[in-house]
DNA sequence: TCATATGGTTTATAAAGTAAACATGTTTAC
DNA sequence: GTAAACATGTTTACTTTATAAACCATATGA
């Protein structure tokens, strides 16, 4: 086809979102991306599990202030995953 | 939120490539489409109906050669909601 | 110890996507 | 002229995915 297929993990606008944020601050919590993307906990719990299920992020599971602490880190298939979806994209985009 | 959403109509792969295509040419009938894109005929077939039921392309039905044809081309609304896809995928991929 | 908050997970439902079968006609080969 | 293959889509039945709502566990404060 003319148009490189579009990575399915990436290709979700919540995903997405913690994949571009996570590019940038290198690592983050549950509540950070929580706050920054406006999702339901219930569905960024599963888009994360399906981020580190896919590879593409790593979860460290820790404790913060006694609480429960999930953090959140671009693994290297992740970022070249992301890399890739960014060209592929640009073709459908005109340029 | 710190990302715009993203049009969900627009947000798809076969959908994002046929308006992309059509944008690109102005007007293109189903082979065209279906050869570029690599879809399936019936998966075509259901996308270009949901992108004319959401007014963002226009559906001509003719006879080219005593076949069938369906002739695609962008509606203004179609064109600016691409657009506005095309800004607004750009805060995720972080330029 | 009861009520409320934090930090998530699980589940049940709704929406979307896909492949396969179908419909309608046309052309080709016999 | 008839049967088989082809062209152009559409519909249907199924699978996958996404979302929201309910839930669970621990912690803190009154």
């Amino acid at each position: 086809m003319a148009f490189a297929p579009l990575d399915p993990v990436l290709h979700n606008q919540l995903r997405l979102a913690v994949v571009s944020l996570l590019v940038a601050v290198e690592e983050g919590d549950f509540n950070f991306l929580l706050e920054k993307t406006g999702a339901t906990r219930g569905n960024l719990s599963v888009q994360i599990t399906k981020l580190k299920d896919a590879g593409y992020i790593t979860v460290k599971k820790t404790f913060k202030d006694n609480y429960p602490n999930t953090v959140c880190s671009m693994a290297p298939k992740g970022l070249k995953a992301f890399e890739q979806y960014v060209k592929a994209i640009k073709d459908y985009l005109g340029k």
